[in-house]
DNA sequence: AGTTTCGGCGCC
DNA sequence: AAAGGGCGCCGAAACT
């Protein structure tokens, strides 16, 4: 009995089965069984499963109640490794790469199914393309072969199996949703926007405030349309650009402060309103999908109800369930950590050694104590700030933490000339297409007075564009943002090991911030078990490493309650 | 009439 | 004074 078995699911719900042995080849002949999870069920003492796809498999396993431990996720595998192989347009899918393998046509990647709000998770992928076994057997071994080229083989192999891990937990984390009071909610939208009246129309506060602003300005104003606004502030004599709220902030003028907060409880009701609690609550359960993998740098998107930006006021909706207990897990300032992590810069790694607040003490060193101002130095090194305050910071934060803004600066000058720029454990950045605005600047043409006045760096021969500026930014930003991600994947695959055997679960995940849902009994436990996988997925990520990543933890019975 | 883009803002 | 990364969501506006 080996501990790696292969899986393709067959026609009618039947399964091709084959054991693998430590070389990644087949250990045995292929075996068709009649029900895939029964297949599965029968063989517990297997460590890890392949397959093709976590989406298209898990859900089906989990609706019948059956677990896995780990498994290899063939198309995660082959996005991850296309992208380092610098290959990013081509077709990302198993049946794709099949193809390649054979010297065929390639087949284009299936089209992404649409979320449709109130749709039921869905059980299987799109229309994708069947593989044989036998076919994913012979991707898989060049897959292998594949990851061993690599620059750093053993971290990839920790990448493929992190993502893979990732795609598990999402699967478990869709089955279980997060416990949502629904009675709650609408007591909340009640509180801030009033009363519904029948037959449709806004509520009581949105129609007052609307009514106030109308007042302030002489006439109808809709505060819900910008071209409106605007068109009102010019007749008062005001000239604004837009109507977003920094903006407004400066503006005299007795309408704006109830069309900000117009614009706020207007937001409130559009995206988090009695439609989303009809669309995406059911059950007692706010049931988004959430997906891994579905940004390039790592991070998970969701797919339904703006699972990601659930505003603060409406976690007061998110109640643990009776005797149970939410225990909600934030990173402390995970990005400086992780930048000191990659870029080893000593002093940083310093700062990040302990479990105190970094941004105070990066101020006490470079900052003069000012916290305020060493946070938006450090945030703005990772982003990319280009101007104002920042560049000042920048400088400050340089003097002190060479090596650790020297790293995001060759990132972004990597991304500006187009090379490639990867994570920490080889999650690489796909190279933006070349604009016109590169060509003409290869071409030698200056900027027209326009463009200058469009940009805020003095045009100089040899600097780069404004797009490529942009994708400079954007690959700073990247080296990261994904290797943030990385380490969370791998919190996130330590964290669910140790959960495997209670009753806790895994509910919600956010960059940065786990929610699991247990048992009052258990949540001791939990938190000391996210403490735990905090520091594995550390060591796991960057190796031996002085930086810490402390989480602040909070047991409790409502989301809106954790910080 | 149906589809795509835009504006503004929520979260990290 | 007001800029710099990643997403998703909704209604309105702008298209085909």
């Amino acid at each position: 009995m080996t501990d790696r078995w292969a899986l393709a699911p067959a026609e009618e719900g039947g399964v091709d089965v084959a054991p693998l042995g430590p070389d990644g080849l087949p250990a045995g002949p292929v075996r068709r069984e009649p029900d895939l999870a029964e297949a599965v069920r029968s063989r517990p003492g297997v460590r890890r499963w392949v397959w093709r796809s976590t989406t298209e498999v898990y859900p089906r396993l989990l609706a019948t109640g059956v677990r896995v431990e780990r498994v290899y996720d063939i198309e995660a595998a082959e996005t991850l490794l296309l992208g380092h192989e610098g290959r990013y347009g081509e077709p990302r899918a198993a049946a794709a790469a099949l193809a390649r393998l054979r010297g065929g046509p390639v087949p284009p990647d299936p089209p992404q199914r649409q979320a449709e709000p109130g749709a039921q998770p869905s059980l299987f992928e799109p229309q994708s393309v069947p593989l044989p076994l036998a076919d994913l057997l012979a991707v898989y071994a060049e897959q292998q072969r594949r990851t061993g080229a690599t620059a750093h083989p053993d971290r990839m192999r920790l990448l493929t199996a992190a993502e893979s891990a990732g795609m598990l937990v999402a699967a478990e984390m869709n089955h279980a949703g997060l416990p949502w009071r629904a009675d709650v909610h609408r007591a909340v939208l009640h509180d801030l926007l009033g009363e519904r009246y029948a037959g449709g129309g806004e509520p009581r506060r949105l129609a007052e405030l609307a009514d106030e602003v109308s007042a302030a300005f002489g006439r109808r104003v809709r505060p819900d349309l910008p071209a409106d606004v605007v068109k009102a502030f010019a007749q008062a004599g005001i000239k604004v650009s837009s109507t977003r709220r920094w903006e407004l902030e400066s503006v005299d003028h007795p309408a704006v402060e109830p069309l900000i907060e117009y614009k706020k409880l207007y937001r409130i009701r559009v995206a988090h309103g009695w439609s989303w609690l009809q669309d995406w609550v059911r059950d007692g359960r706010f049931r988004p999908e959430f997906h891994a993998g579905g940004t390039v740098t790592g991070r998970w998107v969701t797919n339904g109800g703006g699972a990601l930006q659930i505003p603060k006021v409406i976690r007061r909706a998110a109640v643990a369930d009776p005797g149970w207990r939410l225990v909600v897990a934030d990173a402390d300032q995970m990005e400086p950590r992780v930048l000191a992590a990659i870029s080893r810069d000593p002093g940083l790694m310093e700062v990040a050694g302990r479990e105190t607040d970094l941004y105070q003490a990066v101020s006490d060193r470079a900052f003069s104590g000012d916290r305020a101002q060493a946070k938006l130095a450090v945030l703005g090194a990772v982003y990319g700030q280009t101007s104002g305050d920042g560049l000042k910071n920048l400088a400050a934060l340089r003097r002190r933490f060479p090596k650790a803004v020297a790293y995001v600066d060759e990132a972004a000058r990597a991304g500006e000339e187009g090379r490639l720029v990867r994570t920490w454990l080889g999650r690489t950045c796909p190279p933006a297409a070349r604009t016109t605005d590169d060509a003409v600047e290869e071409a030698g043409i200056p900027p027209t007075e326009e463009d200058r006045a469009s940009d805020t760096r003095p045009w100089t021969p040899g600097y780069a564009s404004t797009d490529a500026r942009a994708r400079g930014r954007f690959a700073r930003n990247f080296v990261v943002q994904g290797s943030a991600a990385d380490w969370t994947l791998l919190l996130l695959a330590a964290l669910r090991r140790t959960l495997g055997g209670m009753a806790a679960e895994l509910v919600f995940f956010q960059h940065d911030e786990v929610i699991v849902h247990c048992p009052e009994a258990e949540a001791a436990t939990v938190v000391e078990a996210i403490r735990q996988a905090a520091e594995l997925a550390g060591r796991l990520t960057f190796g031996r490493t002085l930086v810490r990543f402390p989480f602040t933890t909070a047991v409790v019975e409502c989301y809106a309650d954790a910080k």
